[in-house]
Formats: structure tokens, sequence, C-alpha cells
DNA sequence: TTTATAACCTGAACGC
DNA sequence: TGCGTTCAGGTTATAA
């Protein structure tokens, strides 16, 4: 389920669980999944206070005094409090037990997330270092329209790909690059050195806007992050273009298209992006 | 350096 | 009912 909302959504459903929760063990049932989860994190979490949960693109990192828990969710990964001793079901790889009653579980049929240990500076191990900027982060050195149009120079891959490689800027899934598209008005099959100024500008904006339109919706089923049923705000969302190949566009009413770029679904309306 | 493709893995939906 | 095919929200590794 996770997009940046998602993983965002999620951050903010676990945190109230996990700050000043004590770690009093590890179960790890699935070893491995996109890479081995590390064997030793029992003897490295037991006993230890967490510090803080914060994200970091769709990582999601658990801070230790002496390192740092990566999370990722993959394509179908999920993160739950529940009540200790609550029975595993299939697909649950691992679990965080907390000294509050409560355990944080991953649930991941495609095993394509992660449960990864690194000490020291979190910005350096080599999956987050080279990671473009947080379109989400007021900062003046972030994501703006000036280095989006900087950095589309030259770069004559399509624009709905260009805006999902992670060393550009993050979070940008497949699902939001299609709604992001549309909102700016940019066909995703044009080249990203194509982009005028003013159509970096705007894009820079929805990305940002649809993001965090995503997350209000998201948040309001937190309460699902506690009880077992889960059911991210994502479903519950109405998209503009994903998913709605052959419906009328809601703008202009003709038929949404459906195209692949990059072997992921690309979905647009030929006459509202140009 | 940039771009394109294959790979990781499981399950749901669909057509025959 | 059963089998084969296709598709799915992510990301890295490898090849061209």
């Amino acid at each position: 389920m996770p997009e940046l909302p998602e993983v965002e959504t999620t951050r903010r459903g676990l945190a109230p669980y996990l700050a000043e929760a004590t770690v009093t063990g590890v179960i790890t049932r699935t070893p491995r999944l996109r890479w081995p989860i590390p064997e030793n994190l029992n003897e490295l979490l037991n006993g230890q206070p967490v510090v803080s949960l914060t994200r970091r693109a769709k990582y999601l990192l658990l801070e230790f005094s002496h390192g740092t828990l990566i999370l990722h969710l993959g394509m179908s990964g999920s993160l739950r409090i529940l009540p200790a001793g609550t029975a595993p079901q299939t697909h649950d790889h691992f679990d965080l037990l907390l000294d509050n009653g409560c355990l944080m579980r991953l649930r991941d049929p495609r095993r394509f997330g992660a449960v990864l240990w690194h000490e020291g500076n979190i910005n350096t191990h080599p999956l987050l270092a080279k990671l473009g900027p947080e379109p989400l982060n007021d900062d003046h050195c972030g994501f703006h329209a000036h280095y989006l149009y900087q950095a589309t120079r030259n770069r004559r891959v399509a624009i709905k790909q260009f805006i999902m490689d992670n060393a550009i800027v993050v979070g940008v899934g497949n699902i939001y690059a299609s709604e992001a598209l549309f909102g700016a008005g940019i066909n995703p099959l044009i080249k990203a050195e194509t982009l005028s100024f003013a159509q970096c500008e705007k894009l820079a904006d929805v990305i940002r806007s649809t993001l965090n339109e995503a997350i209000l919706a998201g948040g309001s089923t937190l309460r699902d992050f506690v009880n077992a049923s889960g059911n991210p705000g994502y479903f519950q969302q109405q998209h503009w273009v994903y998913g709605r190949a052959g419906e009328p566009c809601r703008v202009c009413s003709s038929p949404v298209v459906q195209i692949k770029q990059g072997q992921r679904s690309s979905f647009y309306c030929s006459l509202c992006q140009k």
C-alpha cells in the first residue's frame, strides 16, 4: 500500500506507541525480505529505549542511542501496533516487542520490504546517501521550481519517470506521479528537458499539494493502525486519472488513457495534458 | 553519465 | 473447479 503519504500516515500512527517505549525483544519469523534481516537485532535492541521515529523518503527510521533501525514497506508492507501476544498470521515476518504492552508488527506478502540496522550517521547509509530532496520540506534548499527546472535540463527521459527518480525528488510513487502530472496539465510522455520554467513551477507545486492532501486523507484513518483491520485512507481517495482507464476525465470527459512507461502503468487525459 | 530492462516475491483477478 | 496469464502501491542491479 505504501506511497509516501501512506508511509507518513504510518509514521504518525506508530509514533505515539513508540515514543518513550523500550524494546523488550525482537522476533524475526522470515529473515529474508528484500535483504536479510540482521541476525543480531535482538541483542542490539533488547532493553534499548526508542529515541524517535522519523521518515526519510519512504524509509521509516527508528532511532536508538547507538544506531537506527531502517524499515521499508516495499510494495505490500504494513506496520501495525497490536496488543502483546497477538498471534501472527501469514506474512507477519517481524515483531518489535515493547515494554508498554504493545508490539509493532511488519506484514509484507511480497517481501519487497526491508528491516536493516545502521550505526553512525544515517544519511551515510548507501540506501539513503543519494536521495534527492523531500518534496514536503519547507526549506529553501529543497524541492522548488528553480531546482526542478535545473534538474530537468539535458534530461531526455519522460517526465513521469523523471519525477519518480529518487535521486531527483523522493516519495513520488506510481499513483501520485500520474495524479500530479494531471494536476499540472503535463503529458507524462514528454521529455523532462522540454518543460518550461512555468511548467516546473506548476509541477513542483502540484506534487507538494497532491502529497499533502493524500496525507490529510490518510490521517483520518489513523485508528486503523491500532486495531488489526488496517484500511489506509489510500483506498478512499478519489483519483483524477490513476486506475481510471477508459473512464471519462473528471474535467473534460474525454476517456482516460492507460499506457506503459518503464513497465509501470501511467494514466492521463490526452486533452487536459499537453 | 543516462537510459532501459530484469529481477526480487506473492496473491488477486481474469479468461479459457 | 482448475490452470495459465497478467497485473500490482518499490527499488536495486545490470546492461546497453
